[in-house]
DNA sequence: ATGGTGGGATTCCCA
């Protein structure tokens, strides 16, 4: 009989603010591994204990004050392999950890990148071009060890990835330099699009939707910001993946819902 | 039509 492994990637906004829907995730999903990208809080405060009475014993943190920070929650031991700093700037924004089978698993929060897509008027546009640049100088070099990338990518990549793709093309998260650079990330390891492996274009799929809608379900005017890459031996254990939409209608929701791939080894 | 909402630590930054 195979393993089953369920892996999940969730931007929370806040996982102190969010715990009862993180709560009611665990419960209906139960994944075995939780990626959570935008936690906001310091290490020595995270609200680790309802996790461990649920039987997440390996809490892996790397948080700041106030903003960004991420963590990989699990109920099988992780060992923690990395925390780069792709900015140079001391920003919470990955950690990586191993697992006893040899797979590694990568969690990152991409910079949001701001508003305006251009370098010189809008510095943090120019940021999140250069993290990119060196995930891409990391990728590139990376041995051949099974590795899931997972996390808050803040690009949406593929026209079927936005609610418009000519409404969006100027538009922080899709314009054609995102996506350029995303496509040579991918490239850089063969890694494999989960998303799109499952649910191939142009069938809609997205992972959020703002907050400032009046009705976020009704305008439906969502993007695929958070994304599950895998090395290819690993895309050919995965046996399904599944954004959880309702997620988003829950109480206080983040303006993303989860993702979660379940593996069979 | 250039708003709108939400979280966090403090009057405003970030998403």
């Amino acid at each position: 009989m195979a393993d089953i492994l369920r892996i999940a990637s969730w931007n929370i906004n806040s996982v102190r603010a969010r715990i009862d829907i993180v709560e009611q995730f665990l419960a209906q999903e139960s994944p075995d591994i939780l990626c959570l990208q935008e936690t906001k809080v310091i290490d020595s405060i995270f609200p680790a204990a309802m996790f461990r009475q649920r039987g997440y014993k390996h809490l892996i943190l790397h948080g700041q004050p106030m903003h960004h920070g991420v963590a990989i929650i699990s109920r099988v031991p992780v060992y923690e392999d990395d925390r780069f700093d792709w900015q140079a700037n001391g920003e919470a924004r990955h950690v990586g950890v191993r697992l006893d089978n040899g797979v590694r698993i990568e969690n990152v929060y991409v910079p949001a990148g701001g508003d305006i897509p251009d370098r010189t008027l809008n510095p943090k546009f120019g940021q999140k071009l250069d993290f990119l640049e060196r995930m891409i100088a990391w990728s590139s070099a990376l041995d051949k060890k099974p590795t899931i990338l997972t996390g808050d990518f803040n690009i949406a990549p593929l026209e079927s990835d936005v609610w418009s793709h000519k409404q969006l093309l100027d538009v922080v998260s899709h314009t054609p330099v995102e996506c350029e650079i995303l496509g040579r990330l991918q490239a850089s390891n063969d890694w494999v699009d989960l998303g799109r492996h499952f649910h191939p274009a142009p069938q809609r799929l997205y992972t959020w939707w703002s907050y400032r809608a009046k009705d976020w379900a009704a305008s439906d005017r969502g993007r695929r910001l958070d994304h599950m890459w895998t090395t290819p031996d690993l895309a050919a254990k995965a046996v399904s993946h599944r954004v959880v939409e309702p997620a988003r209608s829950w109480t206080k929701p983040s303006d993303h819902i989860p993702i979660i791939t379940e593996f069979a080894f």
